[in-house]
DNA sequence: CCAACTCGATACTGTCACTATCCAGTACTG
DNA sequence: CAGTACTGGATAGTGACAGTATCGAGTTGG
């Protein structure tokens, strides 16, 4: 297959193909001469997973090489699952403080209340996690807000996390052995998330419609 | 209070700030003269909140404005609910097709899939929704490749959603007649899906570790 | 009075994800 | 075997986005 051709069955511009390569995430054809390479069926199915970790998954160009990266690189399946967890970003930078003590105050509160949280929770991840780390920004920050999330309220949702999260786990393991698993590992654990939260947004959908008068029920 | 002062006790450079202003997100200060303004309070937690919407819920300063306008224009409650979910953007961009019949056939095979989870989940959306059109998107591109998203599958994920749902709205309900509904509904509705992330990935972490052979227990 | 600050407008910067152009080197076509 | 279309690789350019910097004119506290 050539490039022409890999694009036009996967809809990708070829000068996005290149680009692809150049930055890592697929690998080169099998160059049949100085200035020509074959494609075969492993980089549609590249360029497809690429697609929807990208534009489906929301990671970066970057994000993606590191996640393929862990892909390509399976050895046995726990490790690649550790990978691939790993490599994900994890969304909320850092914001900026504006009182100094204030700030070390709060932000000591919520990684208190997120460690108890996890303790509850009975989830054993290091106190290094980027995703501890991520929680403890989102919690102070939701708090200075004058949310109420109090340990008892965020408990409810992180069950419902963990639920969801051993359904993903259960749908990864099912690929174990199977060579295909790093690819389907990758699809559960990257793009479970935006799933989740599409089916949210449709259920919130319903619940505030639920609320609201009756009024135009087929009108956007 | 100054702007310089506005800026020192928000952390927000002041250059941010003017650019806040110029794109709507941010009301003007009082002028007290041709080159001089008061800011208040408001404008304080106004800034907090387009830093927690913009960092911690993602969204683009379009996005944030859309959705501060749902704010500011808050009449009733339940219209001031439906104004800010409309007003958050849906994940998942069009992917574009590669082969169009073939296309055309997934994509309706997608939607009526969707149609009939909706169904069976008794959510009464109209079928325009975006949130529809991106769950159907979703489902295509998933499909693609080759993930096992049946019905029955989307439908354990689906009641989940539904949970969570139904405690954002109890949650943004608890502030009915509060002048401060509308501001507390927009971080209860905009901010919970980066939350549950959160709290999703920490549960994935813990599901993937326990899988993993005993090593280094609090090392990343 | 004057240094320090303000407003508002405009211009600039850096990042990101492509997209376009160029070049020398094949490969079918008649 | 000339001509055209296509190729891989390198480099440069584009447009959107989110700020950041600079400027001129006006104001104010010491």
């Amino acid at each position: 297959m050539k490039i022409s051709e890999l694009s036009r069955t996967t809809g990708v511009p070829v000068a996005s193909i290149k680009y692809f390569r150049r930055q890592g995430l697929l690998p080169a054809g099998r160059a049949t001469a100085a200035t020509l390479a074959e494609y075969g069926e492993e980089h549609v199915q590249r360029l497809r997973l690429i697609k929807a970790l990208t534009t489906l998954g929301g990671l970066s160009i970057a994000a993606t090489r590191d996640v393929l990266a862990a892909v390509d690189r399976s050895d046995s399946a726990d490790s690649t699952l550790k990978a691939i967890s790993y490599a994900l970003p994890v969304p909320v930078a850092q914001a900026p403080a504006g009182d100094e003590e204030r700030e070390a105050e709060a932000e000591a509160a919520a990684a208190a209340d997120v460690a108890e949280l996890i303790a509850a929770m009975d989830w054993r991840v290091p106190s290094t996690s980027p995703h501890v780390h991520g929680l403890t920004t989102a919690l102070r920050e939701l708090r200075r807000l004058d949310a109420d999330y109090r340990l008892d309220r965020l408990a409810v949702y992180a069950e419902l996390a963990k639920a969801v999260a051993r359904l993903d786990l259960e749908r990864a393991a099912a690929f174990d052995d199977s060579p295909a698993l790093a690819e389907q590992a990758v699809v559960v654990l990257a793009l479970s998330g935006p799933l989740l939260e599409l089916l949210r947004r449709l259920a919130q959908e319903d619940q505030v419609r639920r609320r609201s008068p009756e009024e135009d029920p087929d009108a956007g």
